[in-house]
DNA sequence: GTGTCTGCAAAGAATTTGCAAAGAC
DNA sequence: GTCTTTGCAAATTCTTTGCAGACAC
């Protein structure tokens, strides 16, 4: 779907900012603000940065974007608005996991620890991965064998 | 173990500030910055908040807590150390999921779509649970005055 | 007595807001 | 023409930091 229409579908007007963002967003699917800010800014150093942080919220209002908090603490916008899971690589890649019998198995495994008033509402998982060859030499931090000195 | 103890048993020095903080995380088990802060303040008002920014910091590197991103995505503060899952429900109450076949399970599920190089390092299940009553909006609750339950 | 921890206040970073002009429809 | 969006700069919020005195050991 063309840009222009993806936003009038959603109830947004299209501006020259607008299109930008989602343009961006299309192209690298989850990034941090911050991520976002230079890379719409790489294309058009006009836009300011309120205003990407007010196009990110109508976004994320208007249903175009998911967003979630990364690794990191930081939050991501996300292209996809499906319910998925991530796996955050070591190389800070961000891989989908779109597999709803996953989030099945695990719905039923952790039923019984639901409390009686709720329902489950959505679930995440987060994977972090490690890379291997460093893995093997990783080594134990703050690993105080004797007091200072 | 007692507090001091505990503390003395990760290195560090027993202030009564830092016992403080550690008997609030003993009782509330998580917390964000700003509810553990309003604890341990109402319990000792002249603990300033810089400290307790740097005792929360000092626990986790000692390895006495662990932090994770909530929901809101705030930081929050765990008394527990282990790989475990989280419920958040609709009350905002933190439950948790020490389970770990869950993890198995998921480990399993996953391992087809982790990166060549890559291993898996940790897994965390957030699920989001909602009040059943809720559906639709919040009741009045003194529209019948009814006994709690 | 020595080295660490705390309180204070100020700095720094990240995000939001008010307002007037520009722009979309 | 009307209502929304943007740019700008200031405000706000959250967290960190430097330093001198207090404190733990």
């Amino acid at each position: 779907m063309k840009i222009s229409n993806k936003l009038k579908s959603v109830g947004l007007k299209v501006t020259p900012q607008r299109r930008v963002v989602y343009e961006v967003m299309q192209k690298i699917c989850h990034g941090s603000i911050d991520e976002i800010i230079g890379i719409v800014r790489s294309q058009n150093p006009d836009i300011t940065i309120s205003t990407i942080y007010r196009i990110m919220d109508s976004f994320c209002q208007a249903g175009l974007l998911s967003k979630f908090v990364g690794n990191n603490g930081k939050v991501i916008y996300d292209i996809t608005v499906k319910e998925h899971h991530h796996i955050f690589t070591s190389g800070e890649e961000i891989i989908d996991i779109e597999d709803e019998w996953l989030s099945e198995i695990i719905r039923e495994h952790v039923l019984l620890k639901i409390p009686e008033n709720e329902a489950i509402d959505r679930i995440s998982v987060y994977i972090s991965t490690k890379n291997k060859e460093n893995g093997k030499e990783k080594i134990d931090i703050d690993k105080r064998s004797s007091d200072s000195g």
